[in-house]
DNA sequence: GTGAAAGCGCTAACAC
DNA sequence: GTGTTAGCGCTTTCAC
C-alpha cells in the first residue's frame, strides 16, 4: 500500500498532528522534529493523498478552465498561458471545451466537476447576459474571460478590443487606404467582441474623417480560418471595390488572406491587411500578417509587412 | 451548506445506503423507492462530492494529459481530441506542460498530481528509454506518445511514422524530382520521430532506386516554425540545389517554406513541399501545404497542391 | 431491498 | 511544541 501520514508519524516517532503540521509547514516545529518528520517522508516516498486533502480542507488545488476549441490557436495560447501560469502557483488546470454551444456551457458550469475545483476561468462564447441570475447561482469563485457578458455577477477579464481595431483601422488608413473592410462583424450577435471591434473600427473612420460605410462591413459568423475564408469568397463574388481589411482576429485574416492571394490580389499591394490577437502563425504566413496584441505581452512585432 | 447524501436520505426517508446505490445504479431498488430518491437529489439539487467519492473510491474520474507545450499545433490538436473523448467517457482532463524538459518531466511525473489521476497520458520528449526502470516505478495507469519511447514498460500509442514519410518522400520523387530534401532530421537524438522519419525517407529513396545522399539531409532541433525557419535559412547559404522537401512535420515545413518563398523560390514550381502531420493550418498556406496525416483521421486530402 | 456502521487519508479544533 | 480526536462525504461490507 501506498504509505500514509500514520506510517510516516510511526517512522518518525511522532504523532500525525506534527506531520501534517510540517506538511503544511506549520511554523512552531522543533527543527530536529522536523527533520525526523522529514526524514521519514523521504524514507517511505510518502506522497499525500490529494483527493483526502481536498475533501477535509475544501481546497483541491485545481482550477478549471472552460473554452470553446483547443484547435483554435487564440484559446490554445490562452491555454498555454493559463496552464503555465498556474503550475507556477502550484495548481493544476482541467482544460473543458464548450464547442462555443450553449448546452454545453450550462452543463459544464452546473456539473459536479465544476464544485470541485477552487477557481474557474471561462472563456465565455454561448452565454450571454440574459444568463447572469444563472452565474450569479454559482458558488465557485469564477472569472469571467472575453466580452459576451461585461455586466454579469462575477468578475471578468477583457481587452482593448475598441482601441486595438482603432488603432489598426487607423494604421491602414494613415497608410493611404480609403476602402478598409471591417472584417468580422456579426451584427445578429449583439454585444461581444464582434460588435466592440466595430465600435474600433467606427471611431478609426471618425478619427480621420472618413464616413462609413455598410458596404465595406463583412460579417463572418464564428471565427476560424474556413469562415474568414468563406465570407471572403462571398464578398469578392459582390465585387465591391476595396484595399484594406481590418479583421476582427487573426484566423478569419488568414483565411481571408489565402482567398484574396488565390483570386489573384497582391498582398500588401492591392489589399492591406491587418489582424488582431498576434497568434504566433502570423509571422510566418507570406507575407507575414501584421496584428494587434491587445495584451501588449511581446516585444514590438517586426516592422508592418502588409 | 451543500447539500450530502444525509440530506437526500433524510428527504427521502430512506438510508444513505439506498441514496447511494441509486447513485451508482445499483440494479436492485424498488422503483418507488428509487424515485422517492431521485425526486430528493432534484429538489435538492444534490450533487456528489467528487473529493469524498474519489478518496472513498480511489478513482477520481480525472486523467492527466502531459505534452510538451499547447501553442504547438499538433500538441493542441492532441490535446482538443483527448479532452473532447475523454469529456465522451464522463472523464475529465488535467492538462500539464513539460516544456520538453527533462526534469520538468520527471518531476510532474513523481509529483503527488498523478496519484491522484485515474491514468497518465504521457506525451514523451526528453525522457528515453534509458528511464525505463523509473517508469516502471508509476502505479498510475499510463500509456506513452509518441516515438521516444517504444521498448519501455508502458503501453505506447505511435503513428506510422516510417511509411508516412516514406510515402511522401516517394510521391515528390514520383512527381519527377530528384533532390529531395529530408528536413527535420535529428542526429544528435539517436531514437525517436526523427530517426523512423529519416528511415522513412531512405526507404522511399530506396524504393525507386534513388541514392541517398547525405547532403541532403537537413537538420531541424526542436520542430517549430522558427527553427525550421533557421534551419532552410542556413541550407540556402548553402547553395546546395535542391527541388524537393519533404519535411518531418507540418511546423518546419510551414517555417521553411516562408523563408525559400522570401529567397524567391516558387512553390511548387521549384520546390515541392511536403509535411507531416495533417494540421489544421495546412490548409489555408498560400499554397497549400500537401501533408501526410498518419492517423487517418479525416476524408483525404484535397488533391495534392505542392 | 434496505439499513447500520466502519473507514478511506487528511486537517484542525482542542487539550496538555 | 506535540498529541488526541472528531469529522469532511462518500462507498461498501455485513446484517437483517
Amino acid at each position: 500500500m501506498t504509505p500514509t501520514i500514520h506510517d510516516v508519524a510511526r517512522l518518525a516517532e511522532v504523532s500525525i498532528k506534527t506531520v501534517s503540521n510540517v506538511l503544511n509547514d506549520y511554523p512552531h516545529i522543533r527543527p530536529t522534529t522536523r527533520q525526523r518528520v522529514l526524514d521519514a517522508i523521504a524514507a517511505l516516498e510518502y506522497q499525500p493523498n490529494l483527493s483526502a486533502r481536498g475533501l477535509r480542507s475544501g481546497r483541491t488545488g485545481l482550477v478549471s478552465l472552460i473554452i470553446p476549441d483547443l484547435r483554435n490557436a487564440y484559446f490554445a495560447e490562452l491555454a498555454d498561458v493559463v496552464v503555465r501560469e498556474a503550475e507556477a502557483q502550484g495548481l493544476s488546470v482541467m482544460i473543458a471545451q464548450s464547442n462555443g454551444d450553449r448546452e454545453r456551457e450550462l452543463s459544464l458550469l452546473r456539473g459536479p466537476r465544476m464544485q470541485m475545483v477552487d477557481g474557474i476561468l471561462f472563456s465565455v462564447l454561448a452565454l450571454s447576459a440574459a444568463d447572469n441570475d444563472l452565474l450569479a447561482t454559482i458558488k465557485t469563485p469564477m472569472v469571467l474571460l472575453g466580452e459576451r457578458i461585461l455586466d454579469g455577477p462575477k468578475d471578468h477579464v477583457t481587452m482593448r478590443n475598441v482601441e486595438g481595431v482603432q488603432a489598426a483601422t487607423e494604421h491602414l488608413l494613415g497608410l493611404g487606404r480609403r476602402r478598409v473592410l471591417a472584417f468580422g462583424a456579426d451584427l445578429v450577435q449583439g454585444a461581444g467582441s464582434a460588435a466592440l471591434r466595430l465600435e474600433g473600427y467606427r471611431r478609426g473612420l471618425a478619427a480621420v474623417g472618413m464616413p462609413y460605410d455598410e458596404d465595406l462591413v463583412v460579417e463572418v459568423y464564428g471565427w476560424f480560418r474556413s469562415t474568414g475564408a468563406d465570407s471572403m469568397r462571398r464578398f469578392l463574388d459582390r465585387g465591391i471595390p476595396f484595399d484594406g481589411v481590418v479583421a476582427f482576429n487573426d484566423l478569419i485574416a488568414l483565411g481571408a488572406m489565402r482567398v484574396m492571394q488565390e483570386a489573384g490580389l497582391r498582398i500588401p499591394d492591392d489589399v492591406a491587411v491587418i489582424g488582431f490577437d498576434d497568434v504566433d502563425e502570423t509571422r510566418y504566413t507570406l507575407p507575414t500578417l501584421s496584428t494587434v496584441d491587445p495584451a501588449g505581452r511581446r516585444s514590438p512585432r517586426s516592422p508592418f509587412a502588409t
